[in-house]
DNA sequence: GAATGATTGACAGCATACTTACAAAGTGGA
DNA sequence: TCCACTTTGTAAGTATGCTGTCAATCATTC
């Protein structure tokens, strides 16, 4: 006989996609900050701190592109990262619009300190899963995710992109 | 010879696996609101809306469990879809602090006008993969969510837990 | 070299997503 | 019955993540 009290069940919502994504995304998160509670830092915050290194005096606009970033709110994380005295930001002497921004020594060491936290981290998030299942994830996530790079608001704009940024191209 | 210009690369970021998670659900959540535009209506919203149904006469808190939402956050959610009114919210008789969420009829029928939306969002989501590879991220994904629950700020108490809800127990 | 259009950073506003704190209301035990 | 504890909703505060708009600046084109 058909269950009058529960006719419609959950299962529109946690076998779709899109919410395996959000659950997926908010217990990395949880998972990032308990492993690196001691330095304070943030997922994004600490994407930035490494694209910062990487890219020494890049300015906010290719930060975003280079991170899939929104350009608005990485200007709140700028912020943060001035605040805390992680970065630095200096007017370019070419371009009167742009800010660039570097490590500062704090920053640098910082970033250094935090790797085994973040490595941590990113370890337990697929340590449920058999080895060779993470790498199978690992794969298709990556294969999705670039795949699908257009459809988000803020594409992912990796090194290639910022050719023009480098001096010595 | 070394190329000192850029002696790191963004590949500490790039293929961590925390970073692919909060790009999916970037990408996700862009779908999703390119889909359903015309119902102005967010995923979270979605997801409660469907809850609520699911579950009619359901509390905020008990709400927050189903959908592995949190409490805080839940309440502005709640606040919007009652301004919209697509929910209403009564006092319970037994326990003056509580308020009971119930689907109006115009949020009934948002329901189900927009699941053709919601339906070809979550399609479009896996639409790169390969069929077989669709079904493979889906079901790693699942397991992970699952033995990743307790990990999460918010664990997710499904149907089961609310047992102690049902009046016919 | 002046008009035009694009770029950059800043801001306002909306919607998650979490933390702590708190008051009102309920529950159980001494 | 009174007290401790819990539960419920709410609020304040922080941090993404997006939409717009705007002024200043730059690059281009005529």
């Amino acid at each position: 006989m058909p269950n009058k009290s529960a006719p419609i069940t959950m299962d529109a919502v946690y076998t779709a996609p899109g919410y395996l994504f959000r659950r997926m995304q908010q217990i990395a998160v949880a998972i990032f900050m308990e492993e690196c509670r001691a330095y304070d830092l943030t997922p994004v915050q600490y994407a930035a701190l490494v694209a910062i290194r990487t890219h020494p005096g890049i300015d906010a606009t290719r930060l975003s592109a280079v991170i899939a970033f929104d350009r608005s709110t990485l200007g709140s994380v700028i912020e943060r990262l001035l605040a805390k005295q992680l970065i630095e930001r200096k007017p370019a002497a070419e371009d009167k619009r742009v800010k660039l921004l570097h490590l500062t020594r704090s920053g640098a060491a910082l970033l250094r300190d935090i790797m085994p936290s973040v490595n941590r981290a990113q370890v337990r998030m697929l340590q449920p899963l058999k080895p060779a299942d993470r790498k199978t994830l690992l794969a298709l996530l990556t294969q999705l995710v670039d795949l699908n790079n257009e459809a988000s608001r803020v594409p992912l704009r990796a090194e290639d992109a910022l050719e023009h940024f480098k001096k010595s191209g």
